[in-house]
DNA sequence: ATTGCAAAGTCAAAGAAAGTCAAAAATATC
DNA sequence: GATATTTTTGACTTTCTTTGACTTTGCAAT
């Protein structure tokens, strides 16, 4: 299906411009063949903000589109939970903070029972006690920074 | 009966696929001669979510649907890994797994990206080298098991 | 300022494919 | 044999895609 195959191409292009793209619809259309407002559909139907798009655009001579991957206020709020962690953190408060971005619809509940898992005392018990809090803070941040692309 | 061929012919075209097949309604139904609405009905009455199997589709040009078979004894499944990891595994391996893990569809894409920034190397920097490979196999093997109950 | 061209935007119609539902037919159960 | 369940069918609905005509906006030359 087209609208599949300019969507392929716009990520493709995306992940190469580091979310940040410029294009031109007319130019894009001509390369794939087809009508132009196919590139207006496709972006209205896939590039949406609801996941995860800003999309800009000028019109006129020189006129393009800006397409820009980011999840802004999730990535601010991460952020923030990022800094709280610090470089070491108990189970108990590290809960809490799982709780937290569950709640805020972060994780899923599915996904925060996971985490809570994997840094669980229960999971680090193979290191010994002065290793747990700091590999805890560490594997807790990664989950986080896993998020934030 | 229609509705037992069409079924035995999906489960067919389901082992040659790995358990992930994506069909075209109307086709199948010229192929086999009978009214598309047949096959759905074939489909809600027989690959249901009860019996192990995920379905999606989409209509419009190009839809399609996808039958997915869930490994039906999914605790035994994980148990395989859950053994296989054994008491230490590196980076790459324990890699290998989750992609498998997410393949069968016991991670989401989003849960697999999780786990493995989480075991990641660079998660686990903070400990010395010969405590990584234990602390990643004890860490995965804690989050599978959040999953069997 | 006016005009002309070069983009991108909008919208509605046509087409493609899957979903729904209820009536009719076939089977199973008692 | 009567009743209940399952299957078959097709008309109708909904959703998604494709296209093209028309509109709006911006730039640049006059």
């Amino acid at each position: 299906m087209l609208a599949d195959q300019i969507a392929a191409l716009i990520e493709e292009m995306l992940n190469e411009s580091e979310g940040d793209l410029l294009l031109r619809r007319n130019e894009m259309a001509a390369r794939l063949g087809c009508v132009p407002s196919q590139i207006s559909y496709v972006i209205s139907s896939r590039f949406t903000p609801e996941r995860g798009y800003i999309i800009e655009s000028r019109r006129g001579g020189g006129g393009c589109i800006r397409i820009v991957r980011k999840q802004l206020t999730k990535h601010e709020f991460l952020m923030h939970f990022f800094y709280a962690i610090g470089d070491k953190i108990a189970e108990s408060e590290a809960v809490a903070y799982i709780e937290n971005l569950r709640d805020a619809e972060v994780f899923t509940p599915r996904e925060a029972y996971m985490v809570c898992n994997a840094i669980s005392n229960s999971a680090l018990s193979v290191l010994p006690r002065s290793a747990r809090d700091v590999a805890r803070a560490s594997v807790l941040k990664h989950v986080l920074l896993s998020f934030m692309n």
